[in-house]
DNA sequence: CAAGTTACCTGACGGC
DNA sequence: TGCCGTCAGGTAACTT
């Protein structure tokens, strides 16, 4: 489900919620996600503790503790996390419930199971880039996120640009929708070899993607099937899409048709007269 | 090495 | 109505 702009989204959400409240309980499925749920140490780290920040990296949520520890929670493709009522009953696929102190349960829902969540000891969670996030990319809006750095980075290799910018090694929260999105926006064929990108060209391809994300951010995300805030709200940037999922459609701009193809096993959408 | 493919899992949808 | 194949917002572990 999520890309960068719907983690975001989900994390402002939840965060006004979350801070200063202390959790008193938690409930497992029992059902492994990307990996067994550390559920002992869930307990142990967190009940009794209190929230005391939530934030982001990458398409990841962390949820910090007074203990010092901190929960990181990836929410795959279908993953979400919502506030419920405890008398409200849990929902088919929430894997997750954590009671707080005010009667409110923070709940994860994922019906795949392609998310994961970790439990970082207070003493594992100092030097995070050195150590959980080691092989991640810069974010995108940090000034790491440069045309020279890409410019440095594509230096000769063979991959095509859409794979290139999806790559968690190369910049952080960039997925499938706003990698098409992105490359439609700065006039770039997604199959364009990434040594052939021009510094001007990387340089547009930056401005692309802030301005994709931040606008999607500002439209609460994108709903394709079952995307909802932390108030159970869609988002409405799908709206917006110019060329996702619109295959055999005219282009907004010259009325070429969109066509779609694979590429690294994605579905890719691009404008064959306007990306170059 | 880089680059391409597969696996993980459930649900929705289209064709028959 | 249902059965089957395909596809889906992600990522890591394979193979080539």
């Amino acid at each position: 489900m999520p890309e960068l702009p719907e983690v975001e989204v989900i994390c402002r959400g939840i965060r006004p919620h979350l801070v200063g409240r202390t959790i008193t309980a938690i409930y497992h499925s029992g059902k492994q996600l990307r990996w067994p749920v550390p559920f002992d140490l869930l307990c142990h780290e967190m009940i009794g503790h209190q929230v005391i920040a939530v934030s982001r990296r990458a398409k990841y949520l962390q949820i910090s503790l007074d203990s010092g520890s901190m929960l990181i929670i990836h929410l795959g493709m279908t993953g979400n996390l919502g506030f419920f009522p405890p008398k409200n009953e849990p929902a088919k696929h929430d894997h997750l419930r954590f009671t707080l102190d005010n009667c409110m349960e923070l709940r994860y829902n994922d019906s795949r199971r392609f998310g994961s969540i970790q439990v970082l000891k207070s003493r594992e969670t100092a030097n995070l880039e050195e150590t959980v996030f080691r092989t991640t990319g810069p974010e995108p809006f940090s000034n790491a996120f440069s045309p020279e750095y890409l410019h440095e980075l594509a230096k000769g290799k063979q991959q095509a640009v859409k794979v290139f910018i999806m790559a968690t090694q190369v910049v952080a929260g960039v997925g499938n929708i706003y990698a098409s999105e992105s490359l439609f926006r700065a006039g770039i064929l997604p199959t364009r070899k990434v040594r052939t990108i021009s510094k001007k060209d990387w340089g547009r391809l930056v401005s692309a993607i802030h301005e994709i994300l931040q606008h999607a951010i500002d439209c609460g995300g994108s709903t394709i099937s079952n995307f909802i805030n932390a108030r159970q709200e869609k988002g409405y940037f799908q709206v917006n899409f110019k060329v996702y999922g619109r295959q055999g459609e005219p282009c907004i701009t010259c009325q070429e048709k969109i066509e779609k193809i694979s590429l690294g096993g994605r579905a890719s959408y691009f404008c064959p007269r306007c990306q170059k």
